[in-house]
DNA sequence: GCTATGGTAAACCTCGTAGTTAATTAACCG
DNA sequence: CGGTTAATTAACTACGAGGTTTACCATAGC
């Protein structure tokens, strides 16, 4: 895997059980034991699945007693929101972004957008 | 890899090469070859790459003599931005959305989502 | 100190991904 | 037909992801 921001972020989001613990920390923080309950699978894979998503920066992990709660971190969905927002035009039928995008041209940006 | 269709799209997404090939067709459509120009993989690796965009829906291909065109389809993208929307309340420091988020709790909404 | 609970680390297995080179198919062109 | 260009398939290598079980560390509570 690469290990550029972006790409860390989509990889740690392409798994259903890493989406369902980033949904279940929506409600709030949650042990590593709350967050392993709804699933089949042993505890060590669910920790090493918060594992990958604390690398991506989509949870942060506290320290209380014997308790390692973790919290949702949603900044990295911010970028993923600012990426795919980009390519609005290509599915919404509206143009509305297109100004930004000559506009993006014009400056030269030549990197991964778009545009 | 899973195969559910946001895990195949996000997992697609998780390539800063594929994201590029994405890029480029936001111009218009391309043959392989003109999309393998820019990289110093090999042609087959490109192949490999727009295979993958292929299964996840992101690209459709035609047929133009020995030419195989690529385009753009965004609509994977769409619901890329619709899951990730979800969170949107907890990075913009509003909770604009809260309202939405309440009426799907009433639904009885339990699925892969923030709420 | 002993024991129970919460969580991680280590070692291992299996499978998919990303890349290579070489061979093959497909279509055009003279 | 023969040759060239476009792209895929095949066979192979290397490595990381996701899962297991077992063993270990850390803290709380008696």
């Amino acid at each position: 895997m690469t290990d550029d921001a972006l790409s860390v972020t989509f990889a740690a989001l392409a798994d259903p059980t890493r989406r369902a613990i980033l949904a279940r920390l929506a409600h709030g923080e949650a042990s590593v034991t709350e967050l392993a309950a709804p699933f089949t699978m042993s505890l060590p894979a669910v920790s090493k699945h918060l594992k990958v998503l604390e690398r991506a920066g989509l949870i942060t992990r506290g320290r209380s007693a014997q308790w390692r709660p973790c919290r949702l971190d949603a900044g990295p969905l911010a970028d993923v929101a600012d990426w795919v927002g980009r390519y609005q035009q290509f599915w919404d039928g509206s143009f509305d972004r297109l100004d930004d995008h000559l506009r993006q041209i014009q400056e030269g940006r030549t990197d991964d957008r778009p545009t």
